[in-house]
DNA sequence: ATCGCGCCTTGACCTGGATCAAGCCGCGTG
DNA sequence: CACGCGGCTTGATCCAGGTCAAGGCGCGAT
Protein backbone atom coordinates (compact mmCIF):
# COMPACT_ATOMS: atom_id res chain seq x y z
CA UNK A 1 0.00 0.00 0.00
CA UNK A 2 1.75 3.59 -1.33
CA UNK A 3 1.74 5.94 1.49
CA UNK A 4 1.10 9.16 -0.47
CA UNK A 5 -1.78 11.21 0.68
CA UNK A 6 -4.20 10.60 -2.51
CA UNK A 7 -4.29 7.08 -2.57
CA UNK A 8 -4.89 6.67 0.92
CA UNK A 9 -8.08 8.92 0.46
CA UNK A 10 -8.62 6.95 -2.82
CA UNK A 11 -8.38 3.60 -0.79
CA UNK A 12 -11.13 5.27 2.33
CA UNK A 13 -14.64 4.56 2.10
CA UNK A 14 -15.54 7.74 3.62
CA UNK A 15 -14.07 9.49 0.43
CA UNK A 16 -15.72 7.12 -1.80
CA UNK A 17 -18.11 9.01 -3.52
CA UNK A 18 -15.97 11.93 -3.93
CA UNK A 19 -14.69 12.55 -7.02
CA UNK A 20 -13.04 14.63 -10.25
CA UNK A 21 -12.27 18.48 -8.58
CA UNK A 22 -13.70 18.28 -4.97
CA UNK A 23 -11.69 14.75 -4.65
CA UNK A 24 -8.56 16.74 -6.20
CA UNK A 25 -9.25 19.42 -3.88
CA UNK A 26 -9.16 17.20 -0.65
CA UNK A 27 -5.81 15.58 -1.99
CA UNK A 28 -3.99 18.44 -2.66
CA UNK A 29 -4.82 19.98 1.37
CA UNK A 30 -3.86 16.30 2.60
CA UNK A 31 -0.38 15.65 4.69
CA UNK A 32 1.33 12.27 5.36
CA UNK A 33 1.43 12.08 9.31
CA UNK A 34 4.03 8.80 10.59
CA UNK A 35 3.30 7.06 14.38
CA UNK A 36 5.21 4.77 15.80
CA UNK A 37 3.50 1.99 17.84
CA UNK A 38 2.60 3.34 21.22
CA UNK A 39 2.77 7.71 20.02
CA UNK A 40 -0.12 9.61 21.08
CA UNK A 41 -1.70 11.44 18.34
CA UNK A 42 -3.52 13.58 19.95
CA UNK A 43 -5.06 14.28 23.48
CA UNK A 44 -8.59 15.16 24.76
CA UNK A 45 -9.16 18.70 24.86
CA UNK A 46 -6.70 20.06 22.30
CA UNK A 47 -7.12 21.83 19.06
CA UNK A 48 -8.63 19.45 16.64
CA UNK A 49 -5.62 18.75 13.62
CA UNK A 50 -8.14 18.02 11.34
CA UNK A 51 -9.66 14.78 10.09
CA UNK A 52 -6.99 11.99 9.83
CA UNK A 53 -7.62 8.79 7.32
CA UNK A 54 -5.91 5.75 8.08
CA UNK A 55 -3.68 4.47 5.61
CA UNK A 56 -1.97 1.77 7.47
CA UNK A 57 -1.57 0.53 11.19
CA UNK A 58 -4.57 0.66 13.53
CA UNK A 59 -5.70 3.59 15.96
CA UNK A 60 -7.18 3.57 18.73
CA UNK A 61 -9.62 6.64 20.25
CA UNK A 62 -10.49 6.30 23.52
CA UNK A 63 -11.49 8.77 27.07
CA UNK A 64 -9.80 8.71 30.23
CA UNK A 65 -11.78 8.46 33.50
CA UNK A 66 -9.51 10.41 36.40
CA UNK A 67 -9.29 7.18 37.59
CA UNK A 68 -7.01 6.40 34.90
CA UNK A 69 -9.76 3.44 33.40
CA UNK A 70 -10.00 3.96 30.06
CA UNK A 71 -12.90 3.43 27.23
CA UNK A 72 -12.17 3.08 23.45
CA UNK A 73 -15.09 4.34 21.38
CA UNK A 74 -13.72 2.99 18.20
CA UNK A 75 -10.45 0.89 16.57
CA UNK A 76 -9.97 2.30 13.01
CA UNK A 77 -8.38 0.20 10.43
CA UNK A 78 -6.97 1.31 7.14
CA UNK A 79 -9.43 3.25 5.14
CA UNK A 80 -11.17 4.26 7.81
CA UNK A 81 -11.46 8.54 9.56
CA UNK A 82 -10.95 9.67 12.80
CA UNK A 83 -11.19 12.95 14.23
CA UNK A 84 -14.17 14.23 11.69
CA UNK A 85 -16.77 15.73 13.92
CA UNK A 86 -14.53 17.75 15.98
CA UNK A 87 -12.92 18.77 12.65
CA UNK A 88 -16.16 19.57 10.97
CA UNK A 89 -17.66 21.54 14.13
CA UNK A 90 -14.57 23.15 15.36
CA UNK A 91 -14.16 21.97 18.85
CA UNK A 92 -12.23 20.75 20.48
CA UNK A 93 -11.18 16.98 20.21
CA UNK A 94 -13.47 15.05 22.68
CA UNK A 95 -11.48 11.92 23.37
CA UNK A 96 -7.49 11.17 22.90
CA UNK A 97 -6.00 9.10 19.57
CA UNK A 98 -3.26 6.77 19.86
CA UNK A 99 -1.52 4.40 17.67
CA UNK A 100 -1.79 0.81 18.20
CA UNK A 101 0.92 -0.20 14.91
CA UNK A 102 3.06 1.74 13.75
CA UNK A 103 0.71 4.00 11.27
CA UNK A 104 0.63 6.23 8.28
CA UNK A 105 -2.30 8.68 8.03
CA UNK A 106 -3.47 11.46 5.66
CA UNK A 107 -4.53 14.63 7.37
CA UNK A 108 -7.10 16.60 6.07
CA UNK A 109 -6.26 20.28 8.21
CA UNK A 110 -9.47 21.74 9.46
CA UNK A 111 -9.24 24.77 8.55
CA UNK A 112 -9.26 23.88 4.71
CA UNK A 113 -11.46 20.96 4.95
CA UNK A 114 -13.99 23.01 6.37
CA UNK A 115 -13.60 25.76 3.66
CA UNK A 116 -13.64 23.40 1.39
CA UNK A 117 -17.62 22.26 3.19
CA UNK A 118 -18.69 25.42 2.72
CA UNK A 119 -17.92 25.37 -1.00
CA UNK A 120 -18.86 21.86 -1.75
CA UNK A 121 -22.16 20.94 -1.35
CA UNK A 122 -21.27 17.45 -2.88
CA UNK A 123 -18.52 16.66 -0.11
CA UNK A 124 -21.06 18.32 2.07
CA UNK A 125 -23.66 15.81 1.86
CA UNK A 126 -21.37 12.55 1.50
CA UNK A 127 -20.19 13.52 5.02
CA UNK A 128 -23.74 14.02 6.26
CA UNK A 129 -24.12 10.36 5.39
CA UNK A 130 -20.64 9.53 7.77
CA UNK A 131 -21.60 11.64 10.55
CA UNK A 132 -24.87 9.60 10.27
CA UNK A 133 -23.16 6.06 10.67
CA UNK A 134 -20.75 7.64 13.23
CA UNK A 135 -24.03 7.99 15.37
CA UNK A 136 -25.52 5.06 14.88
CA UNK A 137 -22.20 3.06 15.79
CA UNK A 138 -22.14 5.49 19.02
CA UNK A 139 -26.22 4.61 19.80
CA UNK A 140 -25.00 1.11 19.45
CA UNK A 141 -21.98 1.07 21.90
CA UNK A 142 -24.42 3.18 24.16
CA UNK A 143 -27.28 0.05 23.99
CA UNK A 144 -24.03 -2.77 24.51
CA UNK A 145 -22.95 -1.06 27.80
CA UNK A 146 -26.04 0.43 29.11
CA UNK A 147 -28.56 -2.61 28.18
CA UNK A 148 -26.83 -5.86 27.89
CA UNK A 149 -24.28 -7.55 30.54
CA UNK A 150 -20.50 -8.99 29.36
CA UNK A 151 -21.77 -11.91 27.58
CA UNK A 152 -24.21 -10.30 25.55
CA UNK A 153 -21.56 -7.30 24.84
CA UNK A 154 -19.11 -9.97 24.00
CA UNK A 155 -21.63 -11.89 21.37
CA UNK A 156 -22.63 -9.49 19.49
CA UNK A 157 -19.17 -8.04 19.04
CA UNK A 158 -18.47 -11.82 17.68
CA UNK A 159 -21.21 -12.18 15.26
CA UNK A 160 -20.15 -8.46 14.00
CA UNK A 161 -17.07 -9.17 13.66
CA UNK A 162 -17.30 -12.81 12.16
CA UNK A 163 -15.82 -13.56 8.85
CA UNK A 164 -18.22 -15.53 6.47
CA UNK A 165 -17.84 -18.77 5.34
CA UNK A 166 -15.90 -20.08 8.13
CA UNK A 167 -17.57 -17.86 10.85
CA UNK A 168 -13.71 -16.71 11.98
CA UNK A 169 -13.16 -13.80 13.98
CA UNK A 170 -10.09 -11.88 14.60
CA UNK A 171 -9.15 -10.70 17.16
CA UNK A 172 -7.48 -7.57 18.09
CA UNK A 173 -3.53 -7.37 18.11
CA UNK A 174 -3.88 -7.53 22.99
CA UNK A 175 -7.03 -8.73 24.38
CA UNK A 176 -6.91 -6.15 26.43
CA UNK A 177 -7.86 -3.23 24.07
CA UNK A 178 -10.67 -5.92 22.92
CA UNK A 179 -11.46 -5.65 26.97
CA UNK A 180 -11.85 -1.88 27.50
CA UNK A 181 -13.62 -1.67 24.05
CA UNK A 182 -16.41 -3.52 25.72
CA UNK A 183 -15.89 -1.55 28.56
CA UNK A 184 -14.73 -4.87 30.31
CA UNK A 185 -11.23 -5.76 32.45
CA UNK A 186 -9.43 -8.22 30.88
CA UNK A 187 -9.72 -10.71 33.23
CA UNK A 188 -13.37 -11.07 32.73
CA UNK A 189 -12.78 -10.99 28.90
CA UNK A 190 -10.69 -13.99 29.46
CA UNK A 191 -13.23 -15.81 31.50
CA UNK A 192 -16.48 -14.97 29.71
CA UNK A 193 -14.55 -16.42 26.32
CA UNK A 194 -13.80 -19.59 28.65
CA UNK A 195 -17.21 -19.73 29.59
CA UNK A 196 -18.85 -19.37 26.16
CA UNK A 197 -15.74 -22.16 24.68
CA UNK A 198 -16.62 -24.84 27.59
CA UNK A 199 -20.28 -24.22 26.29
CA UNK A 200 -18.96 -24.91 22.90
CA UNK A 201 -20.20 -21.98 21.61
CA UNK A 202 -16.44 -20.62 20.09
CA UNK A 203 -13.27 -22.60 19.53
CA UNK A 204 -9.97 -20.63 19.84
CA UNK A 205 -8.13 -21.28 16.76
CA UNK A 206 -4.70 -19.27 18.07
CA UNK A 207 -4.59 -16.47 20.47
CA UNK A 208 -5.02 -13.89 17.85
CA UNK A 209 -8.17 -15.79 16.03
CA UNK A 210 -11.14 -17.51 16.61
CA UNK A 211 -14.13 -19.71 15.06
CA UNK A 212 -18.02 -19.91 16.25
CA UNK A 213 -19.22 -23.08 16.12
CA UNK A 214 -23.17 -21.84 16.89
CA UNK A 215 -24.13 -18.83 15.88
CA UNK A 216 -27.44 -19.55 17.48
CA UNK A 217 -26.01 -19.13 21.14
CA UNK A 218 -24.27 -16.20 20.29
CA UNK A 219 -27.40 -14.76 19.47
CA UNK A 220 -29.29 -15.88 22.15
CA UNK A 221 -27.05 -14.55 24.26
CA UNK A 222 -26.32 -11.06 22.63
CA UNK A 223 -30.29 -11.11 23.18
CA UNK A 224 -30.01 -11.49 27.14
CA UNK A 225 -31.35 -15.22 26.69
CA UNK A 226 -29.41 -17.77 28.31
CA UNK A 227 -28.61 -20.75 26.09
CA UNK A 228 -28.30 -24.18 26.66
CA UNK A 229 -25.83 -25.73 24.03
CA UNK B 1 -46.82 29.59 22.39
CA UNK B 2 -48.73 29.11 19.28
CA UNK B 3 -49.46 25.97 18.00
CA UNK B 4 -48.58 27.01 14.02
CA UNK B 5 -45.83 24.83 12.30
CA UNK B 6 -43.32 27.91 11.27
CA UNK B 7 -43.58 29.19 15.08
CA UNK B 8 -42.29 26.13 16.05
CA UNK B 9 -39.54 25.66 13.75
CA UNK B 10 -38.85 29.25 14.03
CA UNK B 11 -38.59 28.77 18.04
CA UNK B 12 -36.06 26.00 17.65
CA UNK B 13 -32.38 26.53 18.05
CA UNK B 14 -31.73 23.83 15.25
CA UNK B 15 -33.14 26.23 12.77
CA UNK B 16 -32.23 29.42 14.50
CA UNK B 17 -29.66 30.17 11.23
CA UNK B 18 -32.33 28.96 8.23
CA UNK B 19 -33.98 31.97 6.86
CA UNK B 20 -35.20 33.31 3.66
CA UNK B 21 -36.26 31.22 0.85
CA UNK B 22 -34.78 28.18 3.08
CA UNK B 23 -37.02 28.47 6.08
CA UNK B 24 -40.09 29.12 3.99
CA UNK B 25 -39.73 25.61 2.64
CA UNK B 26 -39.23 23.82 5.65
CA UNK B 27 -42.12 26.13 6.78
CA UNK B 28 -43.92 24.96 4.07
CA UNK B 29 -43.59 21.02 4.20
CA UNK B 30 -43.86 20.84 7.94
CA UNK B 31 -47.05 19.41 9.49
CA UNK B 32 -48.19 19.59 12.69
CA UNK B 33 -48.28 16.51 14.92
CA UNK B 34 -49.92 16.15 18.78
CA UNK B 35 -49.31 13.35 21.33
CA UNK B 36 -51.41 12.71 24.46
CA UNK B 37 -49.26 12.33 27.57
CA UNK B 38 -47.40 8.74 27.24
CA UNK B 39 -48.46 8.01 23.93
CA UNK B 40 -45.72 6.49 21.71
CA UNK B 41 -44.32 8.64 18.66
CA UNK B 42 -42.44 6.19 17.29
CA UNK B 43 -40.82 2.53 18.11
CA UNK B 44 -37.12 1.20 17.21
CA UNK B 45 -36.86 -0.08 13.83
CA UNK B 46 -39.75 1.26 11.93
CA UNK B 47 -39.15 3.55 9.05
CA UNK B 48 -38.01 7.21 10.07
CA UNK B 49 -41.32 8.97 9.66
CA UNK B 50 -39.00 12.34 9.41
CA UNK B 51 -37.60 15.51 11.77
CA UNK B 52 -39.13 15.98 14.59
CA UNK B 53 -39.08 19.69 16.05
CA UNK B 54 -40.84 19.78 19.39
CA UNK B 55 -43.13 22.67 20.33
CA UNK B 56 -44.32 22.32 23.58
CA UNK B 57 -44.65 19.09 25.85
CA UNK B 58 -41.97 16.72 26.56
CA UNK B 59 -40.42 13.86 24.48
CA UNK B 60 -38.18 10.94 25.58
CA UNK B 61 -36.18 8.99 23.69
CA UNK B 62 -34.90 5.87 24.32
CA UNK B 63 -33.73 2.46 23.81
CA UNK B 64 -35.27 -0.92 25.32
CA UNK B 65 -33.28 -4.32 26.14
CA UNK B 66 -34.68 -7.89 25.73
CA UNK B 67 -35.22 -7.57 29.13
CA UNK B 68 -37.76 -4.56 29.46
CA UNK B 69 -34.77 -2.73 30.91
CA UNK B 70 -34.98 1.21 29.14
CA UNK B 71 -32.34 3.83 28.83
CA UNK B 72 -33.22 6.93 28.00
CA UNK B 73 -30.75 8.62 25.50
CA UNK B 74 -32.34 12.40 25.35
CA UNK B 75 -35.25 14.39 27.08
CA UNK B 76 -36.12 16.74 24.07
CA UNK B 77 -37.50 19.93 25.85
CA UNK B 78 -39.98 22.80 23.41
CA UNK B 79 -37.05 24.11 20.78
CA UNK B 80 -35.55 20.56 20.48
CA UNK B 81 -35.02 18.32 17.67
CA UNK B 82 -34.74 14.61 17.14
CA UNK B 83 -34.84 11.72 14.71
CA UNK B 84 -32.75 13.98 12.44
CA UNK B 85 -29.96 11.30 11.82
CA UNK B 86 -32.38 8.28 11.29
CA UNK B 87 -34.35 10.86 8.53
CA UNK B 88 -30.99 12.32 7.06
CA UNK B 89 -29.89 9.03 6.65
CA UNK B 90 -32.59 6.98 5.58
CA UNK B 91 -32.28 4.45 7.73
CA UNK B 92 -35.03 2.78 10.28
CA UNK B 93 -35.61 4.44 14.04
CA UNK B 94 -32.84 3.42 16.10
CA UNK B 95 -34.60 4.43 18.85
CA UNK B 96 -38.77 4.62 20.70
CA UNK B 97 -40.04 8.04 21.31
CA UNK B 98 -42.63 8.92 23.48
CA UNK B 99 -44.39 11.63 24.74
CA UNK B 100 -43.91 12.37 28.77
CA UNK B 101 -46.66 15.52 28.27
CA UNK B 102 -49.57 16.29 25.95
CA UNK B 103 -46.98 17.40 23.17
CA UNK B 104 -46.77 19.17 20.11
CA UNK B 105 -44.29 18.73 17.47
CA UNK B 106 -43.98 19.95 13.81
CA UNK B 107 -42.97 16.67 11.75
CA UNK B 108 -40.56 17.59 8.17
CA UNK B 109 -40.97 14.43 6.30
CA UNK B 110 -38.22 12.79 5.31
CA UNK B 111 -38.68 12.72 1.64
CA UNK B 112 -39.12 16.62 1.33
CA UNK B 113 -36.54 16.70 4.25
CA UNK B 114 -33.73 15.00 2.23
CA UNK B 115 -34.38 16.68 -0.75
CA UNK B 116 -34.45 20.06 0.65
CA UNK B 117 -30.75 19.12 2.03
CA UNK B 118 -29.97 18.07 -1.97
CA UNK B 119 -30.98 21.43 -2.97
CA UNK B 120 -29.77 23.35 -0.04
CA UNK B 121 -25.98 23.86 0.63
CA UNK B 122 -27.11 26.26 3.67
CA UNK B 123 -29.20 24.07 5.36
CA UNK B 124 -26.97 21.45 5.16
CA UNK B 125 -24.11 23.22 6.77
CA UNK B 126 -26.38 24.02 9.56
CA UNK B 127 -27.28 20.57 10.18
CA UNK B 128 -24.16 19.53 9.98
CA UNK B 129 -23.35 21.73 13.20
CA UNK B 130 -26.40 20.17 14.93
CA UNK B 131 -25.24 16.33 14.16
CA UNK B 132 -22.02 17.31 15.48
CA UNK B 133 -23.75 18.65 18.12
CA UNK B 134 -25.72 15.29 19.23
CA UNK B 135 -22.57 12.96 18.22
CA UNK B 136 -20.84 15.36 21.15
CA UNK B 137 -23.52 14.52 23.69
CA UNK B 138 -23.71 11.24 22.88
CA UNK B 139 -19.97 10.66 23.94
CA UNK B 140 -20.73 12.38 26.99
CA UNK B 141 -23.19 9.75 27.99
CA UNK B 142 -20.80 7.07 27.21
CA UNK B 143 -18.27 8.79 28.84
CA UNK B 144 -20.73 8.80 31.64
CA UNK B 145 -22.05 5.40 31.57
CA UNK B 146 -18.92 3.59 31.26
CA UNK B 147 -16.27 5.92 32.98
CA UNK B 148 -18.47 7.23 35.99
CA UNK B 149 -20.06 5.79 38.92
CA UNK B 150 -23.77 7.08 39.88
CA UNK B 151 -22.81 10.07 42.17
CA UNK B 152 -20.55 11.05 39.63
CA UNK B 153 -23.24 10.76 37.05
CA UNK B 154 -25.86 12.54 38.78
CA UNK B 155 -23.21 15.18 40.17
CA UNK B 156 -22.28 16.05 36.43
CA UNK B 157 -25.92 16.09 35.42
CA UNK B 158 -26.99 18.34 37.84
CA UNK B 159 -23.92 20.93 37.76
CA UNK B 160 -25.01 20.74 33.69
CA UNK B 161 -28.91 21.37 34.31
CA UNK B 162 -28.46 24.09 37.19
CA UNK B 163 -29.62 27.49 36.35
CA UNK B 164 -27.10 30.20 37.61
CA UNK B 165 -28.61 33.26 40.13
CA UNK B 166 -29.33 30.72 42.63
CA UNK B 167 -28.14 27.42 40.96
CA UNK B 168 -31.19 25.69 41.18
CA UNK B 169 -31.92 22.85 39.17
CA UNK B 170 -35.98 21.40 37.75
CA UNK B 171 -36.15 18.31 37.88
CA UNK B 172 -37.45 15.98 35.13
CA UNK B 173 -41.78 15.46 36.04
CA UNK B 174 -40.68 11.84 37.14
CA UNK B 175 -37.78 10.81 38.55
CA UNK B 176 -37.51 7.63 37.42
CA UNK B 177 -37.29 8.95 33.92
CA UNK B 178 -34.20 10.78 35.35
CA UNK B 179 -32.81 7.57 37.05
CA UNK B 180 -32.48 5.93 33.23
CA UNK B 181 -31.38 8.83 31.88
CA UNK B 182 -28.29 8.12 34.20
CA UNK B 183 -28.68 4.12 33.86
CA UNK B 184 -29.39 3.91 37.16
CA UNK B 185 -32.53 2.37 38.97
CA UNK B 186 -34.67 4.71 40.89
CA UNK B 187 -34.03 2.96 44.08
CA UNK B 188 -30.43 3.97 43.83
CA UNK B 189 -31.01 7.43 42.17
CA UNK B 190 -33.26 8.49 45.43
CA UNK B 191 -30.07 6.93 47.85
CA UNK B 192 -27.69 9.36 45.74
CA UNK B 193 -29.88 12.28 46.32
CA UNK B 194 -30.32 11.67 49.81
CA UNK B 195 -26.58 11.29 50.49
CA UNK B 196 -25.69 14.33 48.42
CA UNK B 197 -28.61 16.10 50.31
CA UNK B 198 -27.10 14.93 53.91
CA UNK B 199 -23.37 15.91 52.52
CA UNK B 200 -24.77 19.40 52.44
CA UNK B 201 -24.17 19.31 48.73
CA UNK B 202 -27.42 19.89 47.77
CA UNK B 203 -31.09 20.97 49.41
CA UNK B 204 -33.97 19.97 47.89
CA UNK B 205 -36.71 22.62 47.39
CA UNK B 206 -39.93 20.55 46.36
CA UNK B 207 -39.93 17.41 44.38
CA UNK B 208 -39.55 19.61 41.37
CA UNK B 209 -36.60 21.19 42.05
CA UNK B 210 -33.43 21.43 44.07
CA UNK B 211 -30.33 24.02 45.09
CA UNK B 212 -27.26 23.48 44.49
CA UNK B 213 -25.43 24.67 48.31
CA UNK B 214 -22.02 23.64 46.90
CA UNK B 215 -20.46 23.38 43.57
CA UNK B 216 -17.09 22.82 44.27
CA UNK B 217 -18.46 19.08 45.88
CA UNK B 218 -20.51 18.18 43.19
CA UNK B 219 -17.50 19.09 41.18
CA UNK B 220 -15.33 16.86 42.77
CA UNK B 221 -17.81 14.23 42.80
CA UNK B 222 -17.65 14.32 39.14
CA UNK B 223 -14.23 14.07 38.29
CA UNK B 224 -14.12 10.92 40.67
CA UNK B 225 -13.05 12.11 43.87
CA UNK B 226 -14.36 11.93 47.37
CA UNK B 227 -15.66 15.26 49.24
CA UNK B 228 -15.37 16.07 52.14
CA UNK B 229 -17.83 18.61 53.14
C1' DA C 1 21.04 -19.35 28.18
C1' DT C 2 19.15 -16.53 31.38
C1' DC C 3 16.83 -12.83 32.84
C1' DG C 4 12.99 -9.59 33.00
C1' DC C 5 8.84 -7.84 31.48
C1' DG C 6 4.27 -7.80 29.37
C1' DC C 7 0.36 -10.38 28.48
C1' DC C 8 -2.86 -13.77 29.60
C1' DT C 9 -5.21 -16.92 32.73
C1' DT C 10 -7.16 -18.50 37.05
C1' DG C 11 -8.51 -18.18 41.79
C1' DA C 12 -10.25 -15.68 45.98
C1' DC C 13 -12.40 -11.87 47.56
C1' DC C 14 -15.01 -7.31 47.65
C1' DT C 15 -18.36 -3.97 46.42
C1' DG C 16 -21.64 -0.85 43.87
C1' DG C 17 -25.68 -1.02 42.48
C1' DA C 18 -29.67 -4.14 41.17
C1' DT C 19 -33.43 -6.64 43.05
C1' DC C 20 -36.91 -7.73 46.31
C1' DA C 21 -39.97 -6.12 49.73
C1' DA C 22 -42.45 -3.10 52.78
C1' DG C 23 -44.50 1.19 54.07
C1' DC C 24 -45.81 6.07 53.04
C1' DC C 25 -47.91 9.70 50.67
C1' DG C 26 -50.77 12.25 47.19
C1' DC C 27 -54.23 11.95 43.85
C1' DG C 28 -58.03 10.50 41.07
C1' DT C 29 -62.30 7.70 41.05
C1' DG C 30 -66.48 5.22 42.36
C1' DC D 1 -65.28 9.22 52.11
C1' DA D 2 -62.76 5.01 51.31
C1' DC D 3 -60.16 2.89 48.16
C1' DG D 4 -56.62 1.78 44.86
C1' DC D 5 -52.81 2.91 42.32
C1' DG D 6 -48.49 4.95 41.13
C1' DG D 7 -44.44 7.12 42.66
C1' DC D 8 -41.03 7.70 46.19
C1' DT D 9 -38.22 6.25 50.05
C1' DT D 10 -35.82 3.01 52.94
C1' DG D 11 -34.10 -1.42 54.40
C1' DA D 12 -32.30 -6.19 53.48
C1' DT D 13 -30.25 -9.19 50.36
C1' DC D 14 -27.89 -10.71 46.10
C1' DC D 15 -24.72 -10.92 42.35
C1' DA D 16 -21.98 -9.48 38.09
C1' DG D 17 -18.06 -7.90 37.48
C1' DG D 18 -14.09 -5.36 39.42
C1' DT D 19 -9.80 -5.76 42.21
C1' DC D 20 -5.93 -8.14 44.09
C1' DA D 21 -2.71 -11.72 43.79
C1' DA D 22 -0.17 -15.63 41.94
C1' DG D 23 1.68 -18.43 38.16
C1' DG D 24 2.69 -19.47 33.32
C1' DC D 25 4.37 -18.34 28.90
C1' DG D 26 6.56 -15.91 24.95
C1' DC D 27 9.96 -12.71 23.60
C1' DG D 28 13.52 -9.35 23.35
C1' DA D 29 17.73 -7.84 25.60
C1' DT D 30 22.02 -8.91 28.02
Amino acid sequence: MPDAAPSILRASRFFLGVKGASFDRLAHMAQVRRFARGAAIFREGQECPGVFVVGSGLVRVFKTAPSGREHVLHLVAPGGTFAEVAAIAGFETPANAEALEDTVCALLPAPAFAQALQDDHQLCLQLMGSMAAWVKHLVGLLEDIALRDATGRLARYLLSEAIEPQDVVRLPSLKKHLASHLNLTSETLSRTLRRMSDAGAIESRDDQSLVIKSRAALEQWARGEFPQI
